[in-house]
DNA sequence: GCGGGTGGTAAGTAAGTACTTACTTTAACG
DNA sequence: CGTTAAAGTAAGTACTTACTTACCACCCGC
């Protein structure tokens, strides 16, 4: 068959803007259907190109992968915690500390669902981006928020308890919330609620939960330091 | 070419035996690589028999995911919360309640690790048995534990904090842990104490967070009702 | 000892799969 | 205009995939 017009209505474009296309394409199938459940075909037919086309700017599909992962990971969107609290931090203002941090993250999970579920995928196939995302980025933040959790425990203004757990907690928290957002519940049949009224009452929960100055039974400590409010001990 | 021995090293087993043993095999595979990540001629492999003997017992490969997803969800290790914490509900022993639930999950994840990385491949593939987990468990536990929240507040022995909230902060530092544990971090590089630990650290803060009678600022209430511990707010 | 059902297999098949090759169209520029 | 290089393609290749078919070996009651 003659071919009537080869470039059927979508328009010739760049090197490089055809590669930042399939890209976007990509991660989109990634993300909904990982990195076994999607096909190049897809990819390409999604594009609106040949399946060629896709090898000519990714040599394979690990390489498109990991370079969806890089993009994800590395590019303007990603936030910035440190930056993002930097003000609240040298004031000292908990509430505030807390509070942006879980609303960044809550909206940035918002604004961005694929990057969990792309994250997620790398995690569960053992892809070594997912291990370099931990690595630059849930470790920044543990040492970031650890840190100024231990030197407020310093200043008396918190209790003394491990504050990895203290991070851990408020982090699992965010973590889980946008997670029943994106993938368990998206319809929010079990909680809807804001990014401003979730950040604030995480923030409220977990800093009077570690708070001082309340507690009459002061038993001395173990590790929990926080201790029995007098409830009875079962067992 | 006459075959030597067929059945090599393996003995004879009868047709349930087998067919469990392809679906554990299975479980382990799948919970590894995901459902597009694992093909059943490695599944075969695994379990030590040919491929034919996958499709006698299991018609489609769908039809062998479902049916690993139906007996990890249905079978005897699932985890029943209602009767692990009934005494501790009757007697109203808030510690007990959350404390038990929480190691209730966190040991029932550590022992089997396999279960979560299955639901979770599920959820992002969208398969329908993450939902019907959803609905068969995860809502029951915030029943379940949200009208226990309501009661406690009714009782005015907690904060008028929207249960559900609660439900969904504590669940979160339980599952964020586990995942973590599992998935994220199994070297526990971040935060490495036992689940007995975690359970109580957790407990302590919710309940702590949510306790009444202790704020002196005691400024009359937005939605969140906790309210301010005397930090100013920032812009 | 022998027929028949059961546990089991080797050797397919048709439809993908990632990835290539050989070729055609388009646009920019001297 | 005509050359040229890059954007793009159709039609492969070699291999894997889920799933079948046709055929064994063993063992039980008779």
């Amino acid at each position: 068959m003659p071919p009537p017009v080869a470039t059927a209505g979508g328009a010739r474009m760049t090197a490089e803007d055809r590669k930042l296309q399939i890209l976007r394409v990509a991660v989109s199938l990634f993300s909904q259907r990982g990195f076994g459940g999607t096909t190049t075909r897809e990819i390409a037919q999604a594009a609106g190109v040949s399946e060629a086309m896709v090898f000519r700017h990714f040599a394979t599909k690990q390489e498109l992968y990991s370079a969806i992962l890089d993009h994800k990971a590395c590019s303007g969107d990603a936030m910035n915690p440190e930056q993002m609290v930097a003000e609240a931090l040298k004031q000292k203002d908990d509430r505030a500390v807390f509070e942006q941090l879980a609303l960044g993250a809550l909206d940035h999970h918002e604004s961005d669902p694929e990057f969990q579920r792309l994250l997620l995928h790398a995690a569960l196939e053992g892809h070594e981006l997912a291990e370099m995302f931990f690595e630059k980025f849930v470790r920044r933040v543990y040492e970031l928020l650890g840190g100024y959790i231990a030197e407020r425990q310093r200043d008396g203004a918190m209790a003394k308890v491990d504050p990895a757990i203290v991070v851990r907690s408020f982090i699992g928290m965010i973590i889980h919330h946008s997670l029943n957002n994106n993938l368990w519940d998206p319809k929010r049949r079990l909680l809807k609620i804001s990014n401003e009224e979730a950040a604030k009452n995480f923030t409220d929960i977990l800093l009077h939960g570690i708070s001082v100055a309340d507690a009459p039974t002061s038993k001395k400590g173990t590790a929990g330091k926080i201790s029995g409010n007098g409830f009875p001990r079962k067992s």
